[in-house]
DNA sequence: CCTATTTGTCTATTGTTCTATACAATTAGA
DNA sequence: TCTAATTGTATAGAACAATAGACAAATAGG
């Protein structure tokens, strides 16, 4: 199965990457390396149906991303990492959401500003094109590895200081409870994936070629006015969204 | 912004699939073309820092995809297509969720076969790891296009010559209709991110590289029981997922 | 201590991708 | 009808990816 499929020449696509993605697909279900080391170069060349080098290349790849890790006279070995599981409902909260898959989680805010809404801002929020927000950018973390990158927009004449409160707090539930928001849901959530783009890349610390989980998500107070609207890019290798219906 | 995002180079992936995938995210959002027509090639090639002839390599594959159409001595234009929203919420149907989005929306039934049930596949639907279910590999169009390929299991037992009845009526409701359940909602959806896999890449037509969203679901009758579990794969590029709370 | 197995390094060759330059073909507009 | 702008084609060289073969270095096991 993995054996036959051929690999793809002249796709645009560096051999080494073709197959660095599939094993990191085969690592992850288990189907390369059930008991954790994998299968030597020479016998994986064979399998991949390309040279030793080629192979090396990719294996080089996952080492350097965290997958992997080889030691000379003794083999390459995975080295355990598992997904973590966000969940998704209309109660979702980061910190909350992934307490017990990770010790310590937190959030960073990079930067803001408070710009006029563009039309698909304005519309969410549920005010007029131009009015000025509020936008944030942080990173979310579990155990010091990046998890997500998220723009979040907020009315800015409702939430005047809130970046200053949200960098003091680290988290968006506690800085909206500051302005008396002592509670709140999500409304609506979109998914897609994407590649990464090069900013994503270096925020979140991927390779290129790696893939982002997209949510689009508009976050309401009690009475069911919209109080935040956000986009949030997952590194698509490091979380699953889990749905609650 | 996308102007100064250099482009990184032997990074496995080919300049000129890099550009596309950036262009592909450009015209979707609408920040390259907002009119429809493309910026001349010499512009959009010092855009990205490469060669115009790296620039048309992207370009004819965006021309492949039918996203693109290039036309001599007038320009290159959108071919206007829109992402397909997919609802996911405890109600999950097809055809019903894509009513509106599509003229014709239809299902086909690849192959099925009856196989004992691996450990995973086992718990989801609450039953004992080797009892044999149905499994089936069908792949969703919309207006001709493939949208979505799935692997469904079934009880075995419960739901014999299910197949056959799926593959006339090429409807799971109406399918399940016929065994009896005449209403059924969706437990769970997990959802992931992954490159499309050889397979994947041959059924939904994807060209190598192409990301697929993956919802992994369990499906119960009204009294909750489990009677499907599910894996499909769709077309990233084609499909977002709108989730319902 | 020796041997087989495995990962690491080196050099050379071939094929593919990217760049550079030039010019042809088509279209739109003055 | 002429010109400017644009996409299409051709050719050659430079940079990078993949193959091939040989051997070094570390490890595990008899």
């Amino acid at each position: 199965m993995m054996a036959t499929d051929p690999i793809e020449r002249r796709s645009g696509i560096a051999l080494w990457r073709q197959i660095a993605d599939r094993m990191r697909q085969g690592i992850a279900t288990g189907t390369l390396a059930p008991d954790g080391r994998l299968p030597p170069e020479l016998a994986l060349s064979e399998r991949f149906g390309v040279n030793r080098h080629t192979l090396r290349s990719a294996i080089a790849s996952l080492v350097q991303e965290g997958v992997l890790r080889a030691e000379q006279g003794r083999g390459t070995f995975v080295t355990e990492r598992r997904r973590l599981s966000y969940p998704i409902s209309s109660r979702t909260r980061f910190s909350a959401g992934l307490e017990g898959q990770a010790r310590e989680r937190r959030s960073l805010l990079l930067s803001h500003a408070v710009e006029p809404a563009e039309p698909a801002v304005a519309e969410s929020l549920g005010i007029a094109a131009g009015t000025p927000v509020l936008r944030l950018e942080t990173v979310s973390e579990a155990d010091g590895r990046p998890i997500s990158r998220a723009t979040a927009w907020l009315e800015a004449a409702r939430f005047a200081g809130f970046a200053d409160v949200y960098a003091e707090s680290r988290s968006i539930t506690a800085a909206f409870a500051r302005f008396g928001i002592a509670d709140y849901l999500r409304k609506s959530t979109l998914v897609t994936a994407r590649h990464a783009d090069p900013v994503d890349l270096a925020d979140l610390g991927l390779s290129p070629g790696a893939i982002v989980l997209v949510t689009v998500a508009v976050n309401v107070d009690i009475e069911g006015r919209p109080i935040q609207f956000s986009e949030t890019r997952f590194a698509a290798d490091r979380v699953e969204l889990s749905i609650q219906n």
